[in-house]
DNA sequence: TCGATCCTGTAG
DNA sequence: CTACAGGATCGA
């Protein structure tokens, strides 16, 4: 979110989760867990933290991501779940950083060095699952967006039947798997689509603009966010048209964007562009 | 279907 | 000091 310093923090939507993914993946697959340190109880809620034990003694087989998920598969069908919600991160600490300030949940590997879970806010949550649970829950997410499934057909036809604001649907797991405040306040800007309109009542042609900006946002924001994490400090990340910017001009028709409450939060849109 | 809740750093 | 940021979950 933007503040008056002009920094923006990080909330992690998919491209920043599959930035922090393959960044992990090049450092941590085939990793040995040695042992497993739960410093905030509550990040493991509603699990208790105990379980988490169970991971220590395993190698880490892969590392995927899932929607905004995270996933480390353990040997002997275990694994990991780690959902950074708005300020969690997970990354590959030296040892003198394992007890920093807002690390939750460390997973000490045998050279000193170990995976980190950093979470300021503390809303995030890791979680240990068999094979099969993780199998259930990530059943229930919806298609990936940046895959071949995503269609236009696909999101048309779940369109149709939510009566619900369109900006609020595209936010919702289950149908759209990675989506959050920001992509989906950037998709609907660049499909030219308000915020307010009710998913079913979408045109057909608007519906094809929506699945074509909703591509080119992750898209862009991918690359942006492998760069940011790539090389920190010489990347923000993608530049936002609207999120954000309330009261400062559109970038196409410099009308000031507006702020509007949808289901208890912030969307930013443009009231010329988007009807 | 919608609001409250969790949590803490930052802005006012 | 209070208000606010927000993803997911839960309860009304």
């Amino acid at each position: 979110m933007p503040n008056k310093t002009g920094r923006t923090n990080r909330l992690p939507e998919l491209p920043e989760v599959e930035a922090v993914v393959r960044k992990l993946r090049s450092r941590a697959e085939g990793a040995f867990i040695s042992e497993v340190r739960v410093l905030r109880a509550r990040s493991t809620h509603p699990q208790h933290s105990a379980l988490l034990q169970s991971a220590s003694g395993r190698v880490i087989d892969a590392i995927d991501r899932r929607g905004k998920n995270i996933i480390l598969r353990l040997s002997g069908s275990l694994a990991i779940r780690v959902h950074l919600r708005m300020t969690g991160n997970l990354v590959m600490l030296p040892s003198h950083l394992l007890h920093s300030q807002t690390v939750r949940v460390v997973f000490a590997l045998r050279d000193g060095r170990g995976i980190g879970f950093e979470d300021p806010r503390v809303l995030g949550t890791v979680h240990l699952h068999t094979d099969s649970e993780l199998q259930e829950i990530l059943n229930d997410l919806g298609v990936e967006p940046l895959s071949a499934d995503f269609t236009v057909s696909f999101l048309a036809s779940h369109a149709k039947r939510s009566h619900r604001p369109v900006k609020v649907f595209l936010m919702e797991q289950n149908v759209v798997a990675g989506l959050g405040n920001i992509y989906a306040a950037e998709s609907l800007f660049r499909a030219r689509i308000h915020p307010a309109r009710l998913a079913c009542g979408i045109s057909q042609k608007k519906v094809k603009a929506l699945h074509a900006a909703i591509v080119e946002v992750l898209t862009e924001a991918m690359t942006e966010a492998e760069a940011s994490y790539s090389q920190p400090g010489s990347h923000n990340g993608m530049s936002w048209r609207v999120y954000g910017r309330e009261g400062k001009p559109c970038v196409v028709c410099g009308q000031a964007i507006r702020r509007l409450r949808q289901a208890a939060r912030s969307t930013y849109y443009c009231a010329v562009c988007q009807k």
